[in-house]
DNA sequence: CTGATTAAGTCAGCTGGCTCTAC
DNA sequence: CGTAGAGCCAGCTGACTTAATCA
């Protein structure tokens, strides 16, 4: 891991000390972006060769057996699998599904096979569930062979070299092949996703390195060396066509000291935020259109976390937006509501297609502005027509350096995590109160999930428990009274002895109490909000540090095992006094 | 009580979605 | 100025771990 020593030194390695490699090179003159000097590592772990089905699985068309060409097989397979899913009932799913499925055909297959409401899948469906769950019934020596093949290609295949450290490598496997999976209303659900073969693959690697070898009869499509970039392995999906990338560990020094600096661009606008907010109120009253839309929809990011808002290619993306996207039909106002004045109703379809709904009071000058913006147009068009994100950063840009709509997020997050963590402490419970925080931060950012499936019975369970320990609580304290009483009229050491153990028994019961009525308190809080992305991603871990030694609290209660490597650093050089 | 089985809970990996910038 | 490339952010899921229950 690495260590962090002072905010002008990035971070050091733990096990060698040597220097960082931002000063190393600042030394060398060679501030020119270089990411790295040296990388060498084993190139992708691909997925294993379709393996046909065995001839007593069969495919059934308008109720005839058929067997399919190897590939229309595997594709079959891949619609089979998810037979179970939502997915599989939606038109646009089946349609682009039925579409690319046929284009693996052989032209035989393609003339006989011409619906899909005909095809019958359900002895392959039932052949994989039979498989996932042999592979359940295996035997602990399977298992472990398994989990030892698995370790062994991870030691190979899951850490590079960089400048002289090995690191771990995030995700060295390739894709597998399958159905493109697209959240909310996706227009691609259901296209194949195809293998990707060593010729797709392009590796990046330093030319002083060991290049990884393609598999046996192939080809790597390109080896090149570019040391301005931090991925290992690239390559171009079919689906939009973008390119996914191998890169490294959140442990890794690349990762940490970015996210560290990321957090540092956010104190950074800490120390400005006020004058920022002083400016776009000013703005609030330009004689210039562009302008007001800038400062209102920036209020929006800064007061609600919003996201920037990129535009977004039509038919080719599901339809969602962020704030310099919004359109007239995602907002409402209402000059009056529930004894507030100047109400902004906001429901949008966010990133994910993660629903956004609030209800916010505004200032006047905000509500007089998005009348304004309002006017004369029809649902579909946009709220800030004069603006986007690329004009709202480089204004952001000359406010103050690295300066983007997204470090109002971070800021916003990292600040409110610190001031909940302040306010909260004083409640019953330590992990409760950081708990809250958290969440608070992940109501702001809107990071919700489904509630679990499970959510309803381990409530029940949990209230079953709670109504038990109650129970022998009222048990008890009255063995306890009656104990008492004993000792009050026989006066001898054992009786006084039989009211200590029983006045202990009803303090640990009790205790025992509080501790799941805490646990039912938290977990009811938590059904639909998701702590996790905004722990890894928004909030400065030396908040979280600094408050557990304050408090005296083991990092192990808030951070699990990945999340401490992740945030090494900031375990390593955070005292309790630090300040966001 | 003890070890096995099962249920519940947690977490890491997966892969898609989004921001932002350099060309 | 538009777009491709890079890299950060996102919720879900299946595998693993832990706790509860059973024999």
């Amino acid at each position: 891991s690495y260590k962090y020593r002072n905010k002008n030194a990035g971070l050091f390695c733990n096990v060698c000390l040597c220097l960082p490699l931002c000063l190393r090179w600042e030394e060398e003159k060679c501030t020119d972006g270089s990411k790295w000097r040296f990388l060498e590592h084993k190139g992708p772990v691909f997925p294993p060769p379709y393996e046909p089905l065995p001839d007593r699985v069969r495919f059934y068309y308008d109720g005839k057996a058929m067997k399919l060409s190897p590939g229309a097989e595997e594709v079959a397979t891949f619609y089979a699998k998810m037979l179970d899913h939502e997915y599989t009932t939606k038109d646009i799913f089946r349609k682009n599904f039925f579409k690319d499925w046929r284009k693996e055909m052989t032209s035989e297959e393609k003339s006989k096979i011409t619906e899909l409401k005909k095809c019958d899948f359900t002895e392959m469906h039932e052949y994989f569930k039979a498989q996932s769950e042999a592979r359940k019934q295996m035997s602990k020596e399977e298992k472990q062979k398994i989990k030892e093949e698995n370790e062994r290609i991870l030691q190979e295949y899951g850490y590079c070299v960089m400048d002289n450290h090995r690191e771990r490598i995030g995700n060295f496997r390739i894709e597998p092949p399958g159905l493109f999976r697209g959240r909310g209303d996706h227009p691609k659900m259901g296209k194949l996703k195809r293998r990707i073969r060593p010729e797709d693959i392009i590796i990046n690697c330093s030319k002083d390195s060991v290049h990884p070898k393609a598999p046996p009869g192939t080809r790597w499509k390109e080896v090149r060396h570019d040391n301005k970039v931090t991925w290992l392995v690239s390559w171009t999906e079919n689906i939009q066509g973008s390119i996914k990338y191998i890169m490294l560990n959140p442990s890794s020094r690349i990762k940490g000291e970015k996210d560290w600096q990321k957090y540092e661009t956010a104190r950074r606008l800490k120390k400005i935020v006020e004058r920022i907010r002083a400016q776009y109120r000013e703005d609030w009253r330009s004689k210039e259109m562009r302008i007001r839309q800038r400062a209102v929809a920036l209020y929006f990011i800064d007061k609600l976390a919003l996201r920037a808002g990129n535009e977004k290619d039509e038919g080719e993306t599901a339809d969602t937006v962020g704030c310099c996207s919004l359109r007239v039909e995602h907002i409402r106002l209402h000059p009056q509501m529930d004894g507030q004045d100047y109400v902004v109703e906001l429901d949008f379809p966010g990133k994910d297609s993660i629903r956004y709904y609030n209800k916010v009071s505004v200032e006047k000058r905000v509500f007089k502005n998005l009348q304004l913006f309002l006017e004369n147009k029809q649902a579909k068009d946009d709220l800030f027509d004069r603006l986007n994100t690329s004009i709202l950063n480089k204004h952001l840009q000359e406010l103050m350096d690295g300066l983007t709509a997204k470090v109002f997020r971070t800021y916003n997050a990292s600040i409110t995590l610190q001031q909940q963590l302040k306010e909260l402490t004083s409640c019953e419970s330590k992990i409760l109160s950081y708990n809250r925080a958290n969440r608070a931060v992940a109501v702001l950012c809107n990071h919700q999930r489904a509630p679990p499936k499970t959510f309803e019975k381990s409530m029940h369970n949990l209230q079953t428990k709670i109504d038990e320990k109650k129970k022998q609580l009222s048990a008890a304290k009255k063995e306890l009274k009656a104990a008492k009483a004993d000792a009050k009229t026989l006066r001898d050491e054992k009786s006084k002895r039989a009211v200590e153990t029983k006045k202990k028994a009803v303090q640990r019961i009790s205790e025992q109490l509080m501790k799941l009525e805490v646990q039912a308190t938290d977990r009811e809080e938590n059904k639909q909000i998701a702590l996790g992305t905004s722990k890894l991603n928004y909030l400065d871990p030396r908040i979280s540090v600094a408050w557990c030694k304050k408090l005296g609290v083991p990092i192990e209660k808030i951070y699990n095992k990945t999340q401490r490597e992740k945030f090494a650093w900031a375990i390593d050089m955070t005292d309790e006094d630090f300040e966001f």
